[in-house]
DNA sequence: CGCGCCCTCCCCCGGCCGGGGGATTCGGTC
DNA sequence: GACCGAATCCCCCGGCCGGGGGAGGGCGCG
């Protein structure tokens, strides 16, 4: 089974130096390549390729707004891999957020881009490590005051790791088939656990899971 | 220049396959193995190695805990790498909130394994893919809302007085058929008012009509 | 008066949601 | 090995929800 793949950079030069990286892989085709955003997206929606490796500047719409399209489509299964020349917080915070599989530099060297297209591909995350460390400081100042947090939420020991992931993408508005999109399971799952939720906490519906969320501090309106 | 490195597993089995790895690279030093985690603590403030590399499980003090007390140490300059069989959500973030800059899971291949400490001894971070993933979703669910941007609720002054009421009433998690009691009207005549709420804030459905008036103050998760 | 806006109610319909089952796999525990 | 919890996926079904219509009545304004 052969990995389709979309390219899209404003670069031909570029594109076409990925491409050739590619062909050494008889597993990985290059069903398409553009060159704006606009058109990744409308690609991405003709083909349904297995991954679309976007650069984050590019015409027209740039690829963040492109990957948050294109991962915000109902019943999508296209991966997003995210590429940069330099790397920027905010790019990295938005595209984790859209729900992208990788954000890589392309100063990465060849075999280990492709390998990091298997990983995106078969939906796990890569991402580059000068951003993961930076990540993972801004994760640990972000976790330090959610510890010592006041008000307990009442029964949320006895949701599961699982169970408290999906009440934030919840609370955050997304549907049970989006959620599953951005962890890469079943909207029937996601069905399970938010059914699960309800019970344990006692709440009626999702509306309620999302005050419960706000309400202990778990969550923000504003973070989507 | 080379990497003096801390080796702590309670399988002697692992550490000396681990060991003949390091030894294949000449830059790379081990200059201490240990089998629990207090001696991994002990033996890294006397031999300030550049690096440590600490199973999760141990003996008398797991990794996690053992990785903590390192990184907190004043002046420390040890980082450190955590190694686990299985990946598992609260390793991860607890071991992030730590300051380590790696987690691998054991079955990641020699050469990576080498390329990753090389990562973590140069102060980048690097994250198995497939812990990468949930750490990215929970990054979406929960710390998105790092850079966000207060304002005015936009197009609130295109909604009736009778519409406001409605939303609040929708904020605070009631029913179509709930507000209509309510309010003495048909829940006909409030799906009306929902309907062109959504419509004049252009949001998707009552989950996120209720996320705009939280985001933008006009209710309270708390206030019923 | 004619017009527009608001509030009210009604019908159809497709889709998401939540409850009720059940099933499997995988770890961990006893 | 037996048992249990967690996570994943599956089916059925009734109900709420949201879109797209339509259709009255009240109220203010030119």
């Amino acid at each position: 089974m052969t990995l389709r793949i979309l390219l899209a950079d404003d670069h031909a030069m570029f594109r076409s130096g990925l491409r050739a990286v590619l062909e050494t892989q008889p597993d990985l085709e290059c069903v398409a390549e553009v060159e704006d955003g606009r058109a990744a997206v409308a690609e991405t929606a003709r083909l349904l390729p297995d991954l679309a490796i976007l650069d984050v500047r590019m015409p027209k719409q740039d690829g963040l707004a492109a990957a948050e399209t294109i991962l915000a489509q109902p019943g999508n299964t296209t991966r997003v891999l995210m590429l940069t020349t330099y790397d920027s917080d905010e790019y990295v915070y938005r595209a984790l957020s859209a729900g992208v599989s990788g954000f890589l530099l392309k100063s990465l060297p060849p075999e280990e881009m492709v390998s990091a297209i298997r990983v995106a591909a078969r939906g796990d995350a890569v991402v580059d490590p000068s951003v993961t460390r930076r990540l993972a400081a801004r994760f640990a100042a972000a976790l330090a005051p959610a510890a010592r947090n006041p008000d307990v939420a009442p029964g949320i020991d006895r949701l599961t790791a699982r169970e408290r992931e999906v009440l934030l993408l919840v609370a955050a508005g997304h549907t049970n088939a989006e959620i599953g999109a951005r962890l890469f399971v079943g909207d029937e799952t996601v069905k399970t656990h938010v059914s699960r939720i309800l019970a344990k906490l006692g709440l009626r519906d999702r509306v309620h899971a999302a005050l419960y969320a706000y309400r202990y501090g778990l969550a923000r309106p504003d973070g989507d």
